[in-house]
RNA sequence: GGAGAGAUGGCUGAGUGGCCGAAAGCGAUCGCCUGCUAAGCGAUUGUACGCCCUUUAAAGGUGUACCGCGGGUUCGAAUCCCGCUCUCUCCGCCA
């Protein structure tokens, strides 16, 4: 959410940066809700100042015996215009409200401008994608043949996008995200949190998938609870609501969580395998920095996320989303992308965002300055560290030998008790 | 699931209709004092949104709201009434 006075003073601004995300909304009619905003709190405020002092007057006048049934008359009165104030005034905030959350982030001036995902611009390439002498297999034939993974049964059990890990695969996936967790906590200073997997929905108010991407999420029957599509949301929102001291920035937690996406709106896209399910593992970081280090702790949270691809020996490339491909809440992000060899592609396996005040703004995190005192809002940020199933496509594809089996990558041996292979 | 108790500022905790944005204590900040430390003394100590002033800054002034959340009663609500949420205690059930 961007702040109200800052959208009022930089209009212009905000609506040309709005177009270069191809996005156009109705600025004029928040221009004229927020101008009837300020009108009515005015009057009602004025108002309402009149009573109190009234109020005061009748108490006096009671103690001294005095007769205040006139002021009293003349204050019930002003009451119910306070009341009918009140109301017109709840109305035009909800309007208000309503249209600043369906307001996308301000993206950072470094961000390109550009349609979709073919803009992106590569900012580095990692590693040699390996040759292999046979025709490289996709992972879901690799899982079928080894029989680790089983699609039909997934399907059977829940449905289409569900997947059952077995064997060597189960546990494949239970290494990688044990590895993962150990080398953010160890190596790049995160403390490792295990949140719910459902929130209310004033979390995901929070940090922006609701109001406006309520159809990408699970919602329990009966009940204000969703189903979290990212650790992103539990984790970030454990500090809605506070407001902290600047000695406790940064603030870096890595979270392992399921998570669940509906994928409305992407039918009959990655159909087979385990590249876009309804239920998925990832490891998740997320900052809480002061507004000037976030973008330096962009970088290396990026670079946290890199580290994970360098040790397990698996080609990547990062790309610098443009604003046609931003998310709704983000200022700037990289897509970490892996190569299939598989798929002769590269894949998202992770996303790294900057939302700056945006997602804070929402949720109310704040920080107090050392030295002013003052209060501000804290820079949030996210990225994967990784998406465990798409990192098992990719160990499948990029290790998988002339004869089907699939050697394990060193780092992950000693959580798979010493396992170098998965036989054929 | 049944019975009861509770929710007040950074924390502890008073407050049962007006003098309460809220006592007191703790903590914190600033200053004084002090050979150092401790102690002591004094001052300050929430957030949000308006308006005024101002260079659309900061500071300042002023108003309004906020005592779990939402309604109601009343000239006036932290205080009374209703609903909800959460916490705690006891009983039952349960991984």
């Amino acid at each position: 959410m961007l702040d109200i006075k800052f959208l009022r003073q930089n209009i212009d601004g905000v609506r040309a940066k709005m177009a270069d995300r191809g996005q156009s909304l109705h600025f004029d009619l928040f221009l004229e809700l927020e101008a009837k905003r300020r009108d009515i709190l005015m009057a009602v405020e004025t108002l309402r100042g009149e009573r109190n002092e009234a109020s005061k007057t009748i108490g006096e006048l009671k103690k001294k015996k005095q007769d205040a049934s006139q002021l009293m008359e003349k204050m019930a009165d002003v009451s119910a215009r306070i009341k009918e104030y009140d109301e017109s005034l709840r109305t035009v905030e909800e309007e208000l409200q309503a249209f600043v959350l369906t307001v996308p982030n301000i993206q950072h001036h470094s961000v390109v401008v550009g349609g979709g995902s073919e803009d992106n611009p590569v900012v580095r390439t990692w590693g040699e994608k390996p040759v292999f002498n046979f025709e490289a297999k996709q992972h879901f034939e690799l899982g079928e043949s080894l029989n680790i993974l089983d699609f039909a049964r997934g399907a059977k059990i829940t449905g289409a996008r569900f997947t059952v890990y077995r064997g060597a695969g189960a546990a494949l996936e239970r290494a990688l995200f044990n590895f993962m967790l150990d080398l953010h906590t160890e190596a790049h200073g995160y403390t490792e949190v295990l949140t719910p997997f459902m929130v209310n929905r004033e979390s995901m108010t929070g940090t922006g998938q609701l109001p406006k991407f309520a159809e990408d999420l699970f919602k329990i029957e009966g009940m204000e609870y969703y189903l979290i599509p990212t650790a992103e949301v539990p984790v970030t929102n454990i500090y809605r609501d506070e407001i902290l001291e600047e000695d406790q920035l940064p603030i870096y937690h890595v979270a392992y969580s399921p998570c669940f996406r509906s994928e409305a709106g992407s039918y009959g896209k990655d159909t087979r395998g385990l590249i876009r399910q309804h239920q998925f593992n990832k490891v998740e970081m997320v900052k809480f920095t002061i507004p000037e280090t976030s973008y330096d702790e962009l970088e290396k949270l990026t670079a946290n996320a890199e580290e994970v691809l360098k040790r397990l020996g698996i080609a990547y490339r990062t790309v610098s989303l443009c604003t046609g491909d931003l998310g709704f809440s983000s200022a700037k992000t990289y897509d970490v992308e892996a190569w299939l060899p598989g798929q002769n592609t590269y894949r998202e396996i992770s996303s790294c965002s900057n939302f700056e005040d945006f997602q804070a703004r929402r949720a109310a995190i704040r920080f107090r300055r050392k030295d002013t005192g003052k209060v501000e809002f804290v820079h949030t940020l996210n990225g994967s560290g990784l998406a465990v199933g798409r990192t098992v496509v990719a160990i499948l594809e990029n290790y998988q030998q002339a004869d089907g089996s699939v050697i394990i990558p060193e780092v992950l041996r000693p959580y798979m008790r010493g396992r170098k292979r998965i036989p054929a």
